[in-house]
DNA sequence: GCCAGCCTGTTG
DNA sequence: CAACAGGCTGGC
């Protein structure tokens, strides 16, 4: 469910509520959410802080962490001390804090995990992110560098390639495509340079808005006090096929590319010209 | 690279 | 009923 743009929003919304609270406990409702649970004992550790790269989440503690991946549909929800917590079939963990409150994890369906660690690189997955959308050093000069090394994919494929860059997802991809006028399919090397520079000055003000909106929500993802996005509001393309584009008029198609449903305009994003010549 | 698989729920 | 869903992994 959640890329960055719900990452982020899930983490500004916690990190107040937890900072400077010591683990109660954890119990885990279904054994495959925590891959690891007798690496190392929460207990009694102070959360320093909660980190996001891409879409990975990380409660910082003094030599430890705990990693998130929240995957298609979970969500993290904070619940105050005497919260009534409903009946729900779909908690697979949760965190006591030393204050009452505690963290669920809701995931309908299970594809969400948390990983006890010393160091992130332990997580392999982790260990192989490119630069995060949204960070100082991610540049130009390495986006493109690292996008090279995918000429002949898609570049929608590129793109959800968390090597290349970490965090983007299938929404952003469509959004950030469509902004930057380049069709989901055509393959990296005959996307034309100017308009790689174009989908590279593109990524941070759109991630920037859809942060500030506090994230896309169609029905599952909330942030961890369970408020909803509003980024949907502003979405061109994606879950749009059918309907006019915003900029153009033109019906908005619906394809694959990537095994992923894949949404654009074909008239923005027009098939590239073929050069004269060779 | 691509595609099935991991799961469950919703939608056509 | 089949197809699809915001992600990632592993096998070919």
């Amino acid at each position: 469910m959640p890329e960055l743009p719900e990452v982020e929003t899930i983490r500004l919304s916690l990190l107040p509520l937890i900072r400077g609270k010591r683990i109660q406990g954890l119990k885990t409702y279904t054994e495959e959410v925590l891959e690891n649970p007798h690496e190392l004992d929460l207990k009694g550790r102070e959360i320093r802080d909660l980190a996001r790269k891409g879409k990975y989440l990380r409660l910082l503690f003094e030599g430890a962490e705990l990693m998130i991946h929240l995957r298609m549909t979970g969500k993290l929800l904070h619940r105050a001390a005497g919260e009534s917590k409903t009946e729900n079939p779909h908690i697979r963990a949760e965190l006591d804090l030393d204050d009452g409150s505690c963290l669920q994890f809701e995931d309908v369906r299970r594809f969400g995990r948390w990983k006890i660690l010393r160091s992130p690189d332990e997580d392999r997955g982790y260990a192989q992110l490119g630069p995060d959308a949204l960070s100082d050093d991610f540049d130009f000069e390495s986006f493109a560098c690292r996008l090279s090394r995918h000429k002949r994919s898609h570049v929608k494929a590129a793109l959800l390639n968390q090597r290349v860059v970490a965090g983007l997802g299938n929404i952003y991809c469509d959004e950030l495509l469509y902004r930057s006028r380049i069709r989901p399919d055509i393959r990296v090397d005959q996307v034309p340079p100017a308009r790689l520079n174009v989908l590279f000055r593109e990524m941070r003000p759109m991630l920037e808005e859809a942060v500030g909106l506090g994230g896309t929500s169609f029905r599952d993802y909330v942030d961890g006090l369970g408020k909803k996005g509003n980024f949907q509001l502003s979405l061109a393309v994606y879950r749009r096929e059918g309907q006019a584009c915003p900029s153009c008029g033109t019906k908005i198609e619906k394809t694959t590319v990537a095994g992923r449903g894949t949404r654009f305009c074909p008239r923005c994003q027009p098939e590239p010209r073929i050069k004269k010549g060779k």
